[in-house]
RNA sequence: GGCGACGUGGCCGAGUGGUUAGGCAGAGGUCUGCAAAACCUCGUACAGCGGUUCGAUUCCGCUCGUCGCCUCCA
């Protein structure tokens, strides 16, 4: 079938993807714990696996993609009392930022966004059968897990229990046994959001809400379990060993974790306190520019998050939405007949028909069907290898040079339409898998408001009067209102700028 | 100290035991009133040092450098 191999961090190798459940895959992705703004690093993992969905959608996998909120947690509650409010407040302030911003980016949502405060009674039952188990402990009203009690402890990572430096630092105020030991459920303080509990009034500690989510949603032996590369230790580590501990089998059979995001070389995050927020990208860049951005390299390598490199992905959404308004030029005057500047097309519209065929048949349209073909192989084969994006973008880009290629000569002589339809098609169906979205283009006059069309026929008398000044006056109060005058074969066009 | 990843032309960034990545920027040209877009031409890069090999950027070892994790973190 369509086969697909991915890296998985357990086994430190690409291997080929093979679902629990023919043709269907269950994956889950650790989300944000909501206590601020998403900034540009916590989007890569949303981007990556709705893109990594939609294509795993169209190999024909039936996907159920999984993707939490931490809305209860030690640093919803730090905010919560550094600001006197609520730590409910907090959580559901940053939850709805969250989903209105990632909501942006166009990339809908995941099947199901799972949040840890509505899982209280699943958790609890998870704590209660790992003490059962002897796998975790009560003490002072919080329930520790026993690290040592689980021989697979440190597989994910890499890790060996007693080399692991925190070994060394014990903290203060801490019951446990080891220091290794990790809270599953902590013990209500005053003003905190707490549950009724087998070990009285509490909260869950960090780890169990994902496994307890994760099984729940996805059950045992789920195919994929995602997230950002730093929460590998001990995030996913722990969310392992609790629950291999308590069902008695493997949990996630594959791993896939990204790279960090990056600013000057170091990585993007709240404590560093180098981070740059979602909205605030969203406000001055178009979306899809994040999502070239991100995937224009390997999802796995960090990725440095610069203005050059922004703008590099801008110029590359300008090319693939370049490549569409050439296509829908030469299609338009393919519709209505062959562009001679001065629009009277019905009675030219049956020789351009006439021609089409001729050149259809001719050697001219080989190139582009070739590439056609070539680049939709390239594309599959290089996401199906570990969703090389970076290398699908290449093999699109060869498209759009095919194509412009094409059009450039077929513009003169009358084009093959049917091919010329299918090559625009399939560049938007692929760019479409990877999220961007770039079919529904304005083109022409389509939405412009009379005062811009306006302008443009005030700049075409002007220059055929040659009065130039005039002519580029026009131009820069439409540049003014945002938009591109192109003068192409088919008559001057405005395009929308990004 | 332990674990792991990485070092590709001006920049970003794929990839491979021997035949073109791709994008951006730059130079020249075509087209254009100008511009924009597009097309054509131009740069023979793979950290350093050894080794394996007929041949290594690609495999192995060492050195140097960078980054991530070992504590909250996407």
């Amino acid at each position: 079938m369509n086969d697909i191999r991915i890296y998985n961090t357990l086994t430190r190798r690409k291997e080929d993807l093979i679902p629990r459940d023919r043709g269907k895959v269950g994956i889950y992705v650790c989300g944000p714990t909501v206590y601020g703004y998403v900034h540009v690093g916590n989007a890569r993992p949303y981007v990556f696996f709705a893109v990594f969905t939609r294509y795993l959608r169209y190999l024909g996998y039936e996907v159920k993609l999984v993707e939490n909120l931490t809305d209860v947690d030690d640093k919803i509650i730090d905010r919560a009392n550094k600001e006197g409010v609520s730590s409910e407040e907090i959580a559901r302030t940053y939850s709805e930022a969250y989903i209105e911003d990632t909501g942006r980016l166009g990339l809908g949502r995941p099947d199901i966004e799972p949040r840890a405060t509505e899982h209280i009674d699943e958790i609890i039952n998870l704590c209660r059968e790992l003490v059962e188990s002897g796998y975790a402990y009560e003490t002072g009203g919080s329930v520790y897990y026993r690290v040592r009690e689980f021989s697979g402890y440190g597989k994910l990572s890499g890790q060996k229990t007693d080399q692991m430096q925190h070994c060394e630092l014990a903290r203060e105020g801490e019951a446990k046994e080891s220091p290794l030991d990790f809270a599953i459920w902590k013990a209500a303080k005053p003003c905190e959001p707490s549950w009724e509990s087998p070990w009285g009034r509490g909260r869950p500690g960090w780890h169990i809400e994902c496994t307890a989510m994760s099984l729940q949603y996805l059950g045992e032996k789920f195919d994929i379990h995602g997230g950002g590369r730093d929460l590998v230790f001990p995030h996913h580590e722990n969310e392992i060993a609790q629950a291999e501990a308590v069902t008695g089998t493997t949990f996630a059979r594959y791993w896939m974790h990204n790279g960090m995001i990056t600013r000057k070389e170091e990585k993007m995050s709240k404590s560093v306190g180098n981070i740059f927020l979602l909205r605030e990208f969203l406000g001055k860049y178009d979306p899809r520019v994040l999502i070239l951005f991100f995937l224009s390299s390997h999802y796995r390598s960090p990725l440095e998050f610069s203005g050059a490199n922004l703008e590099e992905a801008a110029s590359m959404l300008e090319r693939f939405r370049n490549c569409f308004w050439k296509l829908e030029g030469v299609l338009e005057s393919a519709r209505t007949g062959p562009a001679n500047g001065h629009g009277d097309g019905a009675a030219a519209s049956t020789a351009v028909t006439a021609a089409a065929p001729a050149i259809a048949d001719s050697s001219e349209s080989r190139p582009l069907r070739e590439a056609l073909e070539r680049s939709e192989e390239q594309f599959h084969d290089e996401m199906r290898d570990d969703v090389n994006t970076a290398g699908a973008l290449a093999a699109l880009f060869g498209l759009v040079r095919s194509i412009n290629e094409y059009a450039e000569e077929s513009s003169a002589r009358g084009a093959d339409v049917d091919l010329l339809s299918e090559a625009r098609d399939k560049l938007a169906e692929l760019l479409g898998i990877l999220g961007v979205d770039i079919s529904r283009e304005e083109y022409s006059g389509a939405g412009l408001d009379d005062e811009l069309l306006d302008l443009v026929e005030q700049r075409e008398r002007a220059r055929k009067e040659k009065d130039y000044a005039a002519a580029d006056e026009a131009r820069d109060r439409l540049a003014a209102a945002g938009y591109e005058v192109r003068d192409t074969p088919q008559g001057p066009k405005l395009v929308r700028k990004t």
